[in-house]
DNA sequence: AGGACTGTATGCATATTATCATACACGAGG
DNA sequence: CCTCGTGTATGATAATATGCATACAGTCCT
């Protein structure tokens, strides 16, 4: 089930929505062919407009991360784009030295954050 | 040494700087009584408009987290807003989701990120 | 065929964000 | 006194974000 809240930080919604989708499909907690919330449902929820969240998923059709289908739903994507392997741990490496930095910017052991990395992707992903 | 980074992630700059500055606070890296850049050092370093980090420096006073001084400087403030250990650890959450969410993003596996950051620290010592 | 549910599209209004340029005001120190 | 480095302030402009209303268009089901 895929949660999604919004709240007033100054964050801009859409970036909110897009996000926390992003972030659930990484995670694993909807798997690739799962249909997401229609816009219209999202934008009830959450008490939004609807064009608010079809630029959010606009952004992650672009990405990749979903597949739009006209009158039909939205849906995470079956192949989400990846990379050969020397591209792919290049990329891991850059990541890691950007949230160690960071946290180290935030003042915050980055120990704890990888821990707590591991710690969500597991929860998230048990619950399948 | 206060390190701030802006992204075109979205999310609006002088969050952006409200939010890593709040943390730093928060976190301890930058100690009560302790100057911050200059405005105007901060928006070049940034390349980032004065009246933008103005408001995120604004926003830092109200909250009573930074004392500004006309033509003197901004401060940390000497008893700044406290994160009691929920939010500390709310912090670390917020940082690891981010990190997931980035890892998503680029089509990466968030367990490897948060293994390639524990193997970086290891080498680089213990940062606690 | 028709209804119900989807995404798609538009126009209008408003608030927010950000930049650029140009000043003014205050304090410290030479 | 003067200069330099601060923060403070304003106006113009552009882009973005959001909401509201109103449709249109494709798919599915009965």
């Amino acid at each position: 089930m895929l949660q999604v809240h919004v709240v007033n930080n100054g964050v801009p919604i859409y970036v909110q929505i897009r996000d926390q989708v992003l972030r659930a499909i990484g995670a694993g907690s909807v798997r690739p062919g799962a249909q997401l919330p229609t816009m219209r449902q999202l934008a009830v929820d959450l008490k939004v407009d609807l064009n608010t969240v079809r630029h959010a998923y606009d952004e992650l059709e672009q990405t990749g991360a979903i597949v739009i289908l006209r009158a039909r739903g939205t849906y995470v994507a079956q192949n989400p784009p990846r990379m050969d392997a020397a591209q792919q741990s290049q990329r891991v490496q850059a990541l890691a030295e950007q949230a160690i930095s960071l946290a180290a910017a935030a003042g915050v052991d980055a120990v704890d954050v990888a821990q707590a990395m591991l710690q969500l992707t597991k929860r998230q992903g048990a619950r399948r």
